[in-house]
Formats: structure tokens, sequence, C-alpha cells
DNA sequence: TTGTAAGCGTTATCAG
DNA sequence: CTGATAACGCTTACAA
């Protein structure tokens, strides 16, 4: 594993200063400084004369000096598996839009959903000094480290419990999904899964309203990916000839439960309704369109954003469950 | 528009510094900063008292520190359009994997292509330090700031021409369509373009190859979202029913050109073979899976960011310009 | 091999 | 309203 070698150390040219800007507009730098940030108690004429020189000196406040100085650096720690997973992208967007108006920015890095990266990615992020930080989809079953009462926010599954977290309520959203069905009069349902604590919660809910209906589901296992999807709907209706309705995990896999329906020749949803779960992007462009749980993915980053700005700020902050919502489209039809 | 507020400035506790690490360990700041810098001309006993005393106290050298002394910042702007476009997803995995092994981070900031808050976010990562930057589909028509003799690198298809870009070869692009629809034996062809530089020089390459093998071609225009490419494939059906290939620039839309065939009952690609580009995630999981012209966004990002290295290095850099390459899946079938 | 001390760019306190 | 000046946490000559 290639070691963060460092580059020769070329120290980069460095811009004007406040003191040269203090020289040009014959002040003192604590003026200069007053200028930038205190807006107030400083005269208009020697703020307009300090401007105009900074200007031409093509002078910004560097944050370094601040920072040291204040004990914060405005940077929000990013741990991402991979920032290229398109529901990543999203909660990613959601984080910055509320961190971009507070004047703050991200710091990312990724994780590759493996521990030891995912460690080494906190410490590295430590280092920067970072103000807070948010996790999405943590691998460690310990805490991350958090020096100087620094605060991790996580986005996980499997963390839900934790002191600080933003998360998804899987379990209605499998309920959601089996109202729909329910709706649409199917009878022979099936369910396809994945490991993991989030699958098995979206079947409980699913299972949950089927008793209530008084109606049993087979079950079939996936990974997520298209090819589990399909090879998983081959296997169901080799045992259940009569399927007619499946509600699937994630919507990369219902992509390939579609494929498989219709390389047999079966309609969706005449013969067979189909639901996802996520509603990515890619929910809306399969043929036919994919109904999806969708997972606001947007306002979940959103909502992280504001939970760690809370801890920044000295306060408490707990859970924010975020309840799913139907999105319904072609491969469930109208009942 | 909601300008940056600053919170009321509550400093962070600090965590314990270089000097409590010193005092623990009976040594002076200067040994402790050698020990997690230098490795060399040290004391092996002396190392590992400070190493231990370190770890006993959670301590970590804090990069504001050594940023300010040296110049230096170890972090790279990044500028990008929307994280949830998954090409950009795939070309800041890139970029991040080959800063992670030189020990620097990004620093991430969105422009919402829109050119004012491309300027400022550019600002906001000057005033950070960032000690290179890299933007993505740059909105401006004039430089980004950079002082200090910083860099930006562009990857921007309408920034060809740039000192520093990496883009691809759009133009290569096109003629690779061209080929393969020829290679299926095709006659009466049809491009799907849209605005920008992009869109025509992918143009030009088809047009090319297509007049060396004496043919003509049929265009239409869409903005690459699906529904204009419903919309584009309609038109060209009306105007041309013997339709028998579409060449589309970009994946989205060929999805809607896909929807359109089907509705009408055309099959792919027996009646109709189609092509797309960039070769998203989405492309193979279409029906029928879609053959693309891959654009390697990873090696791309990896490319641009090697590039900033270089600049950052105090080396000169010119611009990378990439080959696509043909994905061959079943939207253009065996010949 | 180790210590001393001078910064790096900024803010904050305290006088004036 | 403005100016000195002491931090902030760290690196790095230079001396010892």
């Amino acid at each position: 594993m290639p070691e963060a070698t460092h580059n020769p150390v070329i120290p980069l040219p460095r811009g004007s200063g406040i003191r040269e800007v203090a020289r040009m507009a014959g002040v003192s730098i604590a003026t200069v400084s007053r200028v930038f940030n205190d807006a107030a108690s400083v005269n208009p004429d020697t703020r307009q004369r300090v401007l105009e020189r900074a200007a031409a000196l093509g002078y910004e406040p560097s944050s370094l000096g601040r920072n040291l100085v204040r004990g914060r650096s405005e940077l929000l720690g990013l741990i991402v598996p991979n920032v290229s997973f398109p529901l990543y992208g999203q909660m990613i967007g959601g984080i910055e839009d509320v961190l971009g108006h507070r004047g703050m920015s991200i710091l990312l890095a990724s994780s590759h959903d493996d521990a030891a990266s995912e460690l080494k990615a906190a410490q590295h992020l430590l280092r920067h000094t970072v103000d807070g930080g948010i996790v999405i989809n943590s691998q460690l079953n310990v805490a991350l480290p958090a020096p100087r009462g620094m605060n991790w926010v996580h986005m996980s599954p499997e963390h839900s419990g934790l002191p600080c977290c933003v998360e998804l309520d899987n379990e209605a959203g499998g309920r959601l999904a089996a109202l729909e069905l329910l709706r649409v009069e199917r009878r022979h349902l099936a369910y396809i899964g994945a490991s993991g604590r989030e699958s098995g919660e979206r079947e409980r809910g699913f299972a949950g309203e089927l008793r209530r209906a008084g109606l049993d589901y087979r079950r079939s296992q996936g990974d997520y990916s298209e090819l589990s999807g399909t090879r998983a709907a081959d296997e169901l209706l080799e045992e259940l000839p009569l399927l007619d309705a499946v509600f699937v995990a994630g919507d990369l896999m219902a992509a390939g439960v579609l494929r498989t329906l219709h390389l047999r020749g079966l309609r969706v949803p005449e013969d067979v309704a189909v639901i996802g779960f996520d509603d990515a992007a890619l929910a809306s462009l399969l043929y036919p369109r994919l109904t999806s749980i969708r997972q606001p993915a947007y306002a979940m980053g959103a909502a992280a954003a504001e939970l760690s700005l809370r801890l920044i700020g000295g306060h408490s902050a707990g859970a924010v469950i975020f309840p799913p919502e139907l999105v319904r489209r072609e491969s469930t039809g109208p009942p």
C-alpha cells in the first residue's frame, strides 16, 4: 500500500498579507483585520482606503491564520464510501447546500466501504482540524476518534441508536411497498432482499402488512447488483410460476428483475408488478418506469449537516428519522 | 441570496498540542516535531518515548500550524457543477485516489453550472489557501482568480486550448460511432445532438466518417434529457420512416430514444441500431443494453489530479486529451 | 542528537 | 475609532 509520500516541500509563493495591506493603507494590521471582520467600529474613510488597497493587492484574508487563532477551521469532514454512487451524490449535495450558507466547506475523503480506509480517512480529516464530521455508511463498529470534543454524525443504517444519526425508516418503506401491491390486487408476492440490517427492516415492514392482509410471500436474496436481480427473479419464477408481484430491496436489482421478466415474455405490470427501493435516477429511465420507495437523500444530507452544525455550535442533537415515500410509476400500473 | 452568516464564534476546545507532548516526554517541542516529520536524526529511545506520550495524549500534529509555516495547505480545491451527476462522481473518484497517495485532500465546492456561483466557490477555496485547483465544466469565460501563482486545471469541453486541461477527443468518438453503425450495415442514419461545442465535435467526427462512406444523415437536436430524446426520435421517425440507426450525443437522451422506438413497436437493434455517448452506468442497465462511446471519467479525473500536482510542484504541464472507446452492447447487435 | 528562538498570517485584548 | 502586542501550533535554521 503506497504510503502518503511527502513531495519535496517547495513552499508556494506567499501572497501579499495583512501587513502589506496595512502598510499601503497607512493603518495598523489590527484595523485591516477589523475591516474584514467586524464591519462595525471602523471609520468609513479608513475602511474605504483599506478595501481599495486590499483590492489593488489582490488581498484576501487567509483562513490559515484566522483558524489558528480562533480554534476553528470552518471545515466539515465528510467520509463517503464512494462518490460515484448516485444516492451518496445527492446526500453530498444536501450537505453542501446547508454548509455553503454558513460559510463552511466540505473536506472530502473516501472509505471505499472498508473499515481500515475509513479510520485512515478520519485521522486525515482530524489533522486538518475539521470542526465536525459526517460519515456515510460507516463500516466501523467502534466509534471514530473524536478529540477536542469533535463530533461525528452518522448516516448509516447499521448505526441507528448512535447518539447522532440520520436514517430512513426502512420498515415503513416495506409497508408502503406492500400496500401498493395490495392496492393493485396482487396475491402471489415475493421479496428480493440482500444481506444487512437495511434489507431486514424493509422485509419486516413488508411482511407485517401482508400478514394483516392474510397473505404470505416468497423470498429470495441478492446483493443489490443487477445480475443478482436477474438471478433472484429466475429463481422465484421456477418456484412460483404464478408470481404476480415483486418487491425488490434496491433499484439496481429491480432493473435485473425487469430484464428477466421481459426475457421470459412476462408483461409488467399486467403479469407481474414490480417495486424497487431508493428511487435512484435510474428508476424513471427503465422500461417500464419503475415504481420505487423513495429515500430522500438530499434532505437527509441536509439534515445531517444541520445536525453537525448544531453540535459544532455546542448544542445537543439526537437522531433524525426520515419517512420514505412511494413514487408510483408504470411498473405497478393503475389498479 | 443568503450571505455566509458567521456563527457566533465559540472556539472549539483545543486538543493537547505539541508543547504538552514535549513536556510529558521531557524533550523540546522541536524534537517532537522531528519525530513526526523527519524520521531521521532522532535517538530511537527519545523517539519511542515521544510516540508513547503522544499516543497517551491522543496527540496528532495539526496541519494548521504546519501549513502556516510551510506555506502549503495540502488541499486541492475542486469545483464541480453538481456532485450527483454520475460522470462527475467518477471523475472525483479518480482525483481523490491520486491525491490520497500524496497525502492531499479535496476541498469541495459546487458551481451549479452557474458562473457567479463558480466565482464565489473559487474565492472560497482560495481563502483556504488551496495549493491547486481543478474546475469541472467551468462556465466562466475569464480566467479564475489565481493569486500566489496558484493554478487551475480545467476539465471542460469548452475550454480546450487553455494552458492546462483534460478533455475527451469528442470528434474521435463521433468517428467510432459512425464506424460501428457502418459495421452493422446501416444506411439510413441520424444524429441527435445538443447545443454546445461537445456535441458539435461529436457530430463532426460522425459526419466525416459517413461522408467517406458516401452516406448522408439526418439530424435532430435535444438537450441531453431523456424527454428530449423521446421527442427527437419521434421527429426523426416522421421525417425518415426508413431510419435504421441513431447516434445520440448522450446516454440519457438515448434512453429516451429507446423508449420511443419501443412504444412504436420498432425492435432494437433489428430495426434500428442505437449508440449513446459517455457510457454512464445507466447504459448497461437499459433494455436492450446500450452500446455507447465511453468517456474514461475516472482516468480523466486521475490525469487532472496528476497535472495539478505537477503544477504545484513547480513543473509545467500541458493539455491531456483522452481517446474515447466503443463499448459494444446489445443495441447495435452483431453484424 | 537535541535545544533555542524566530517566524508563518491572523485575531483579540487592552490601552490610548 | 485605532494601535501595540500577545497568542494560536507548528517548522526550521542555527547553536550547542
